[in-house]
DNA sequence: CACTGGCCTGAAAGCGCTCTCACGCTGCCG
DNA sequence: CGGCAGCGTGAGAGCGCTTTCAGGCCAGTG
């Protein structure tokens, strides 16, 4: 392969005259070679061997109109972002998916509200196929906005009632996880159980808290707190509910790192998981079960699976005649039961 | 503006017809507007808004052969990313200088070697004008290779010897904040100073070394154990130390979640910090220091100034005539002091 | 043996933009 | 009053690719 800087790469016209074929026929063999006979499909790939040669995108996509990226909308404006696994594990999931598929990923980090200006110009921009935005929050104008631009887009978990036209999305089954967990402690003999639960704009907090009350009907208010999904905010709610019902025997904690707080808080207060107290949590995140002691009780989710199926049902809606937005897709959890419940 | 989807988009030639002026002006104005008298500006802008009008971006390259947009290679192959703050906030950092300097952030996730031909095929295809790899390992070839293609890169933190010829990198003074937090530990007295290591395949965690026996000449090689950056691993160095040399009265440990490790061990051997054993840690992620009792002494070092710096470098290399590099940069750490030491 | 039809191939027309170059106009100087 | 800068504008080439369309070739058929 010749010596070559971004300025004399060899272009399908240099491929084209050393193969001694026609710029059209190169072009059908770098393309898969369909409908050209084998000899000059050899001739070409020999050529585009020798000469090292890569197709230029911007080119292509000229005339193709499309260019093989994704714009991945990170809507995060809090810190959460890192010391919440979660995030990265669903991006994990996207980035490999979308290699699998072929297709670029361009991070969009949306921090507050004055870059949805930037957010929509580069969607309205037509420099991606196809969008795919998670993380967002109950009163979020993303959604409305991205709608707008005419991207295909899909949502990661459900979207609030903001979000107006509908865009197809993937999520947890936030609201049957919950019943899970806490049908277990019923089963478990608890009878005073509590719920700790995530922050009121996110839906997978709410749709969590619904599947609680799915179970218990009408439970005192008293026995739900709402906390922010981090350790901290999970320990002030286990103290505050500790304080106001002592008679507690049974926890459904809306995540794990919330757990890791009101079990540190059951310890401290001399309270025996489970004898007297039973904790579940939710995500199975494998970072914070391990440190969790005694092991966690909780509902797994797959969260880079989500990720994956969020790239899977993009690349449907990509292909998809246009109009048409293949339904939003509901992924199953199960109760991992440990130690602590 | 009027509706329009993907596929009838306004371009330039609809602009100039509609404020009757020809496409090269348009093109003048779109692009600044230098050159042009007030009068035609004010007609091309008006005609764009009223178009709608958005640059093709494919063709606009096609032509300048600069894409906007940069490559951030992740090479992180172990789910540590997860649990480690240290990555969203790089990225977070790289994200936003980007966004600030107008370019596109293309992540690159390598999640082992068999990737490294994806990646390498990228960077060939000239789809960006520049590219930042980080979180490298010392026996990582990637950085050869991205040397091979030709773009135009910044490494966050120092290759391993391994990288061959000479890429820019930006650093934190991994030596001298050792050396700081060492010294510190010698300040209050300590005579038994242990350090617990990051892992030796990073360049990080071996500058740290360094620094600590840049102030403690030949110490007892029984007081050096090798971490994997994990508050685990943190845990399990802390209790081989004690094991080993129970005269310990200083620890110098090379991040701060294997010093939150450390810590627990010393408070179950009932040992009191610092009394009993002072502890600096190094990062300062405020999420682990929150959580560490008592309040952790540490190495501060400034992560997302870190990616915004390698953002920073990258853009100087894109503007400079070819051939010159610039020169490295190492930022400087400072020590926080709190309770632990 | 002429004709038809199918299969390959190449010529050429763009995709939407930038940028060079030439041209026209204005104002100033000799 | 002719000539000459100098500025602003437009015509047009061309970036590298895909894709249509016409034409050439060959085999099979009447």
């Amino acid at each position: 392969m010749p010596e070559q800087t971004a300025a004399n790469r060899p272009t399908l016209e240099a491929v084209a005259a050393r193969a001694g074929v026609s710029r059209a026929t190169a072009s059908r063999v770098v393309n898969g070679g369909a409908g050209v006979r084998q000899p000059l499909v050899d001739k070409v790939r020999a050529a585009v061997d020798e000469l090292g040669y890569v197709p230029n995108h911007a080119a292509r996509s000229l005339v193709t109109r499309r260019h093989g990226a994704v714009a991945v909308i990170i809507a995060e404006p809090e810190l959460r972002v890192f010391s919440d696994p979660f995030f990265a594990q669903q991006l994990r999931g996207i980035s490999r998916e979308l290699t699998a598929n072929d297709l670029q990923l361009v991070l969009l980090w949306v921090e507050d509200e004055s870059d949805h200006g930037r957010i929509a110009r580069y969607l309205a921009g037509g420099h991606v196929d196809g969008a795919i935005a998670f993380s967002l929050h109950g009163d979020d104008r993303l959604p409305r906005l991205i709608t707008e631009s005419k991207v295909p887009t899909v949502l990661g978990g459900r979207p609030g009632t903001e979000a107006g036209p509908a865009l197809p999305y993937v999520d947890t089954d936030n609201r049957g996880g919950a019943r899970e967990a806490v049908r277990h402690l019923v089963s478990l003999g608890r009878r005073t159980i509590a719920h700790i639960a995530g922050p009121g704009d996110q839906t997978s907090a709410l749709d969590r808290i619904a599947g609680y009350h799915d179970v218990l009907i009408d439970p005192d208010p008293e026995l739900l707190r709402e906390g922010s999904f981090t350790e901290e905010s999970g320990a002030r709610a286990m103290a505050e509910l500790l304080d106001r019902r002592p008679g507690i025997d049974g926890v459904f904690v809306a995540n794990d790192l919330m757990a890791l707080g009101a079990l540190r808080v059951l310890r401290e207060r001399g309270l025996r998981v489970p004898q007297d107290v039973a904790v579940v949590g939710f995500d199975d995140m494998e970072a914070v079960v391990r440190a969790s002691d005694p092991a966690l009780t909780t509902v797994r989710q797959d969260v880079e699976g989500l990720g994956r199926l969020s790239v899977k049902l993009l690349v449907k809606l990509l292909s998809r005649p246009t109009g048409r937005v293949p339904a939003s897709v509901i992924m199953p959890t199960n109760l991992v039961r440990r130690a602590s419940a």
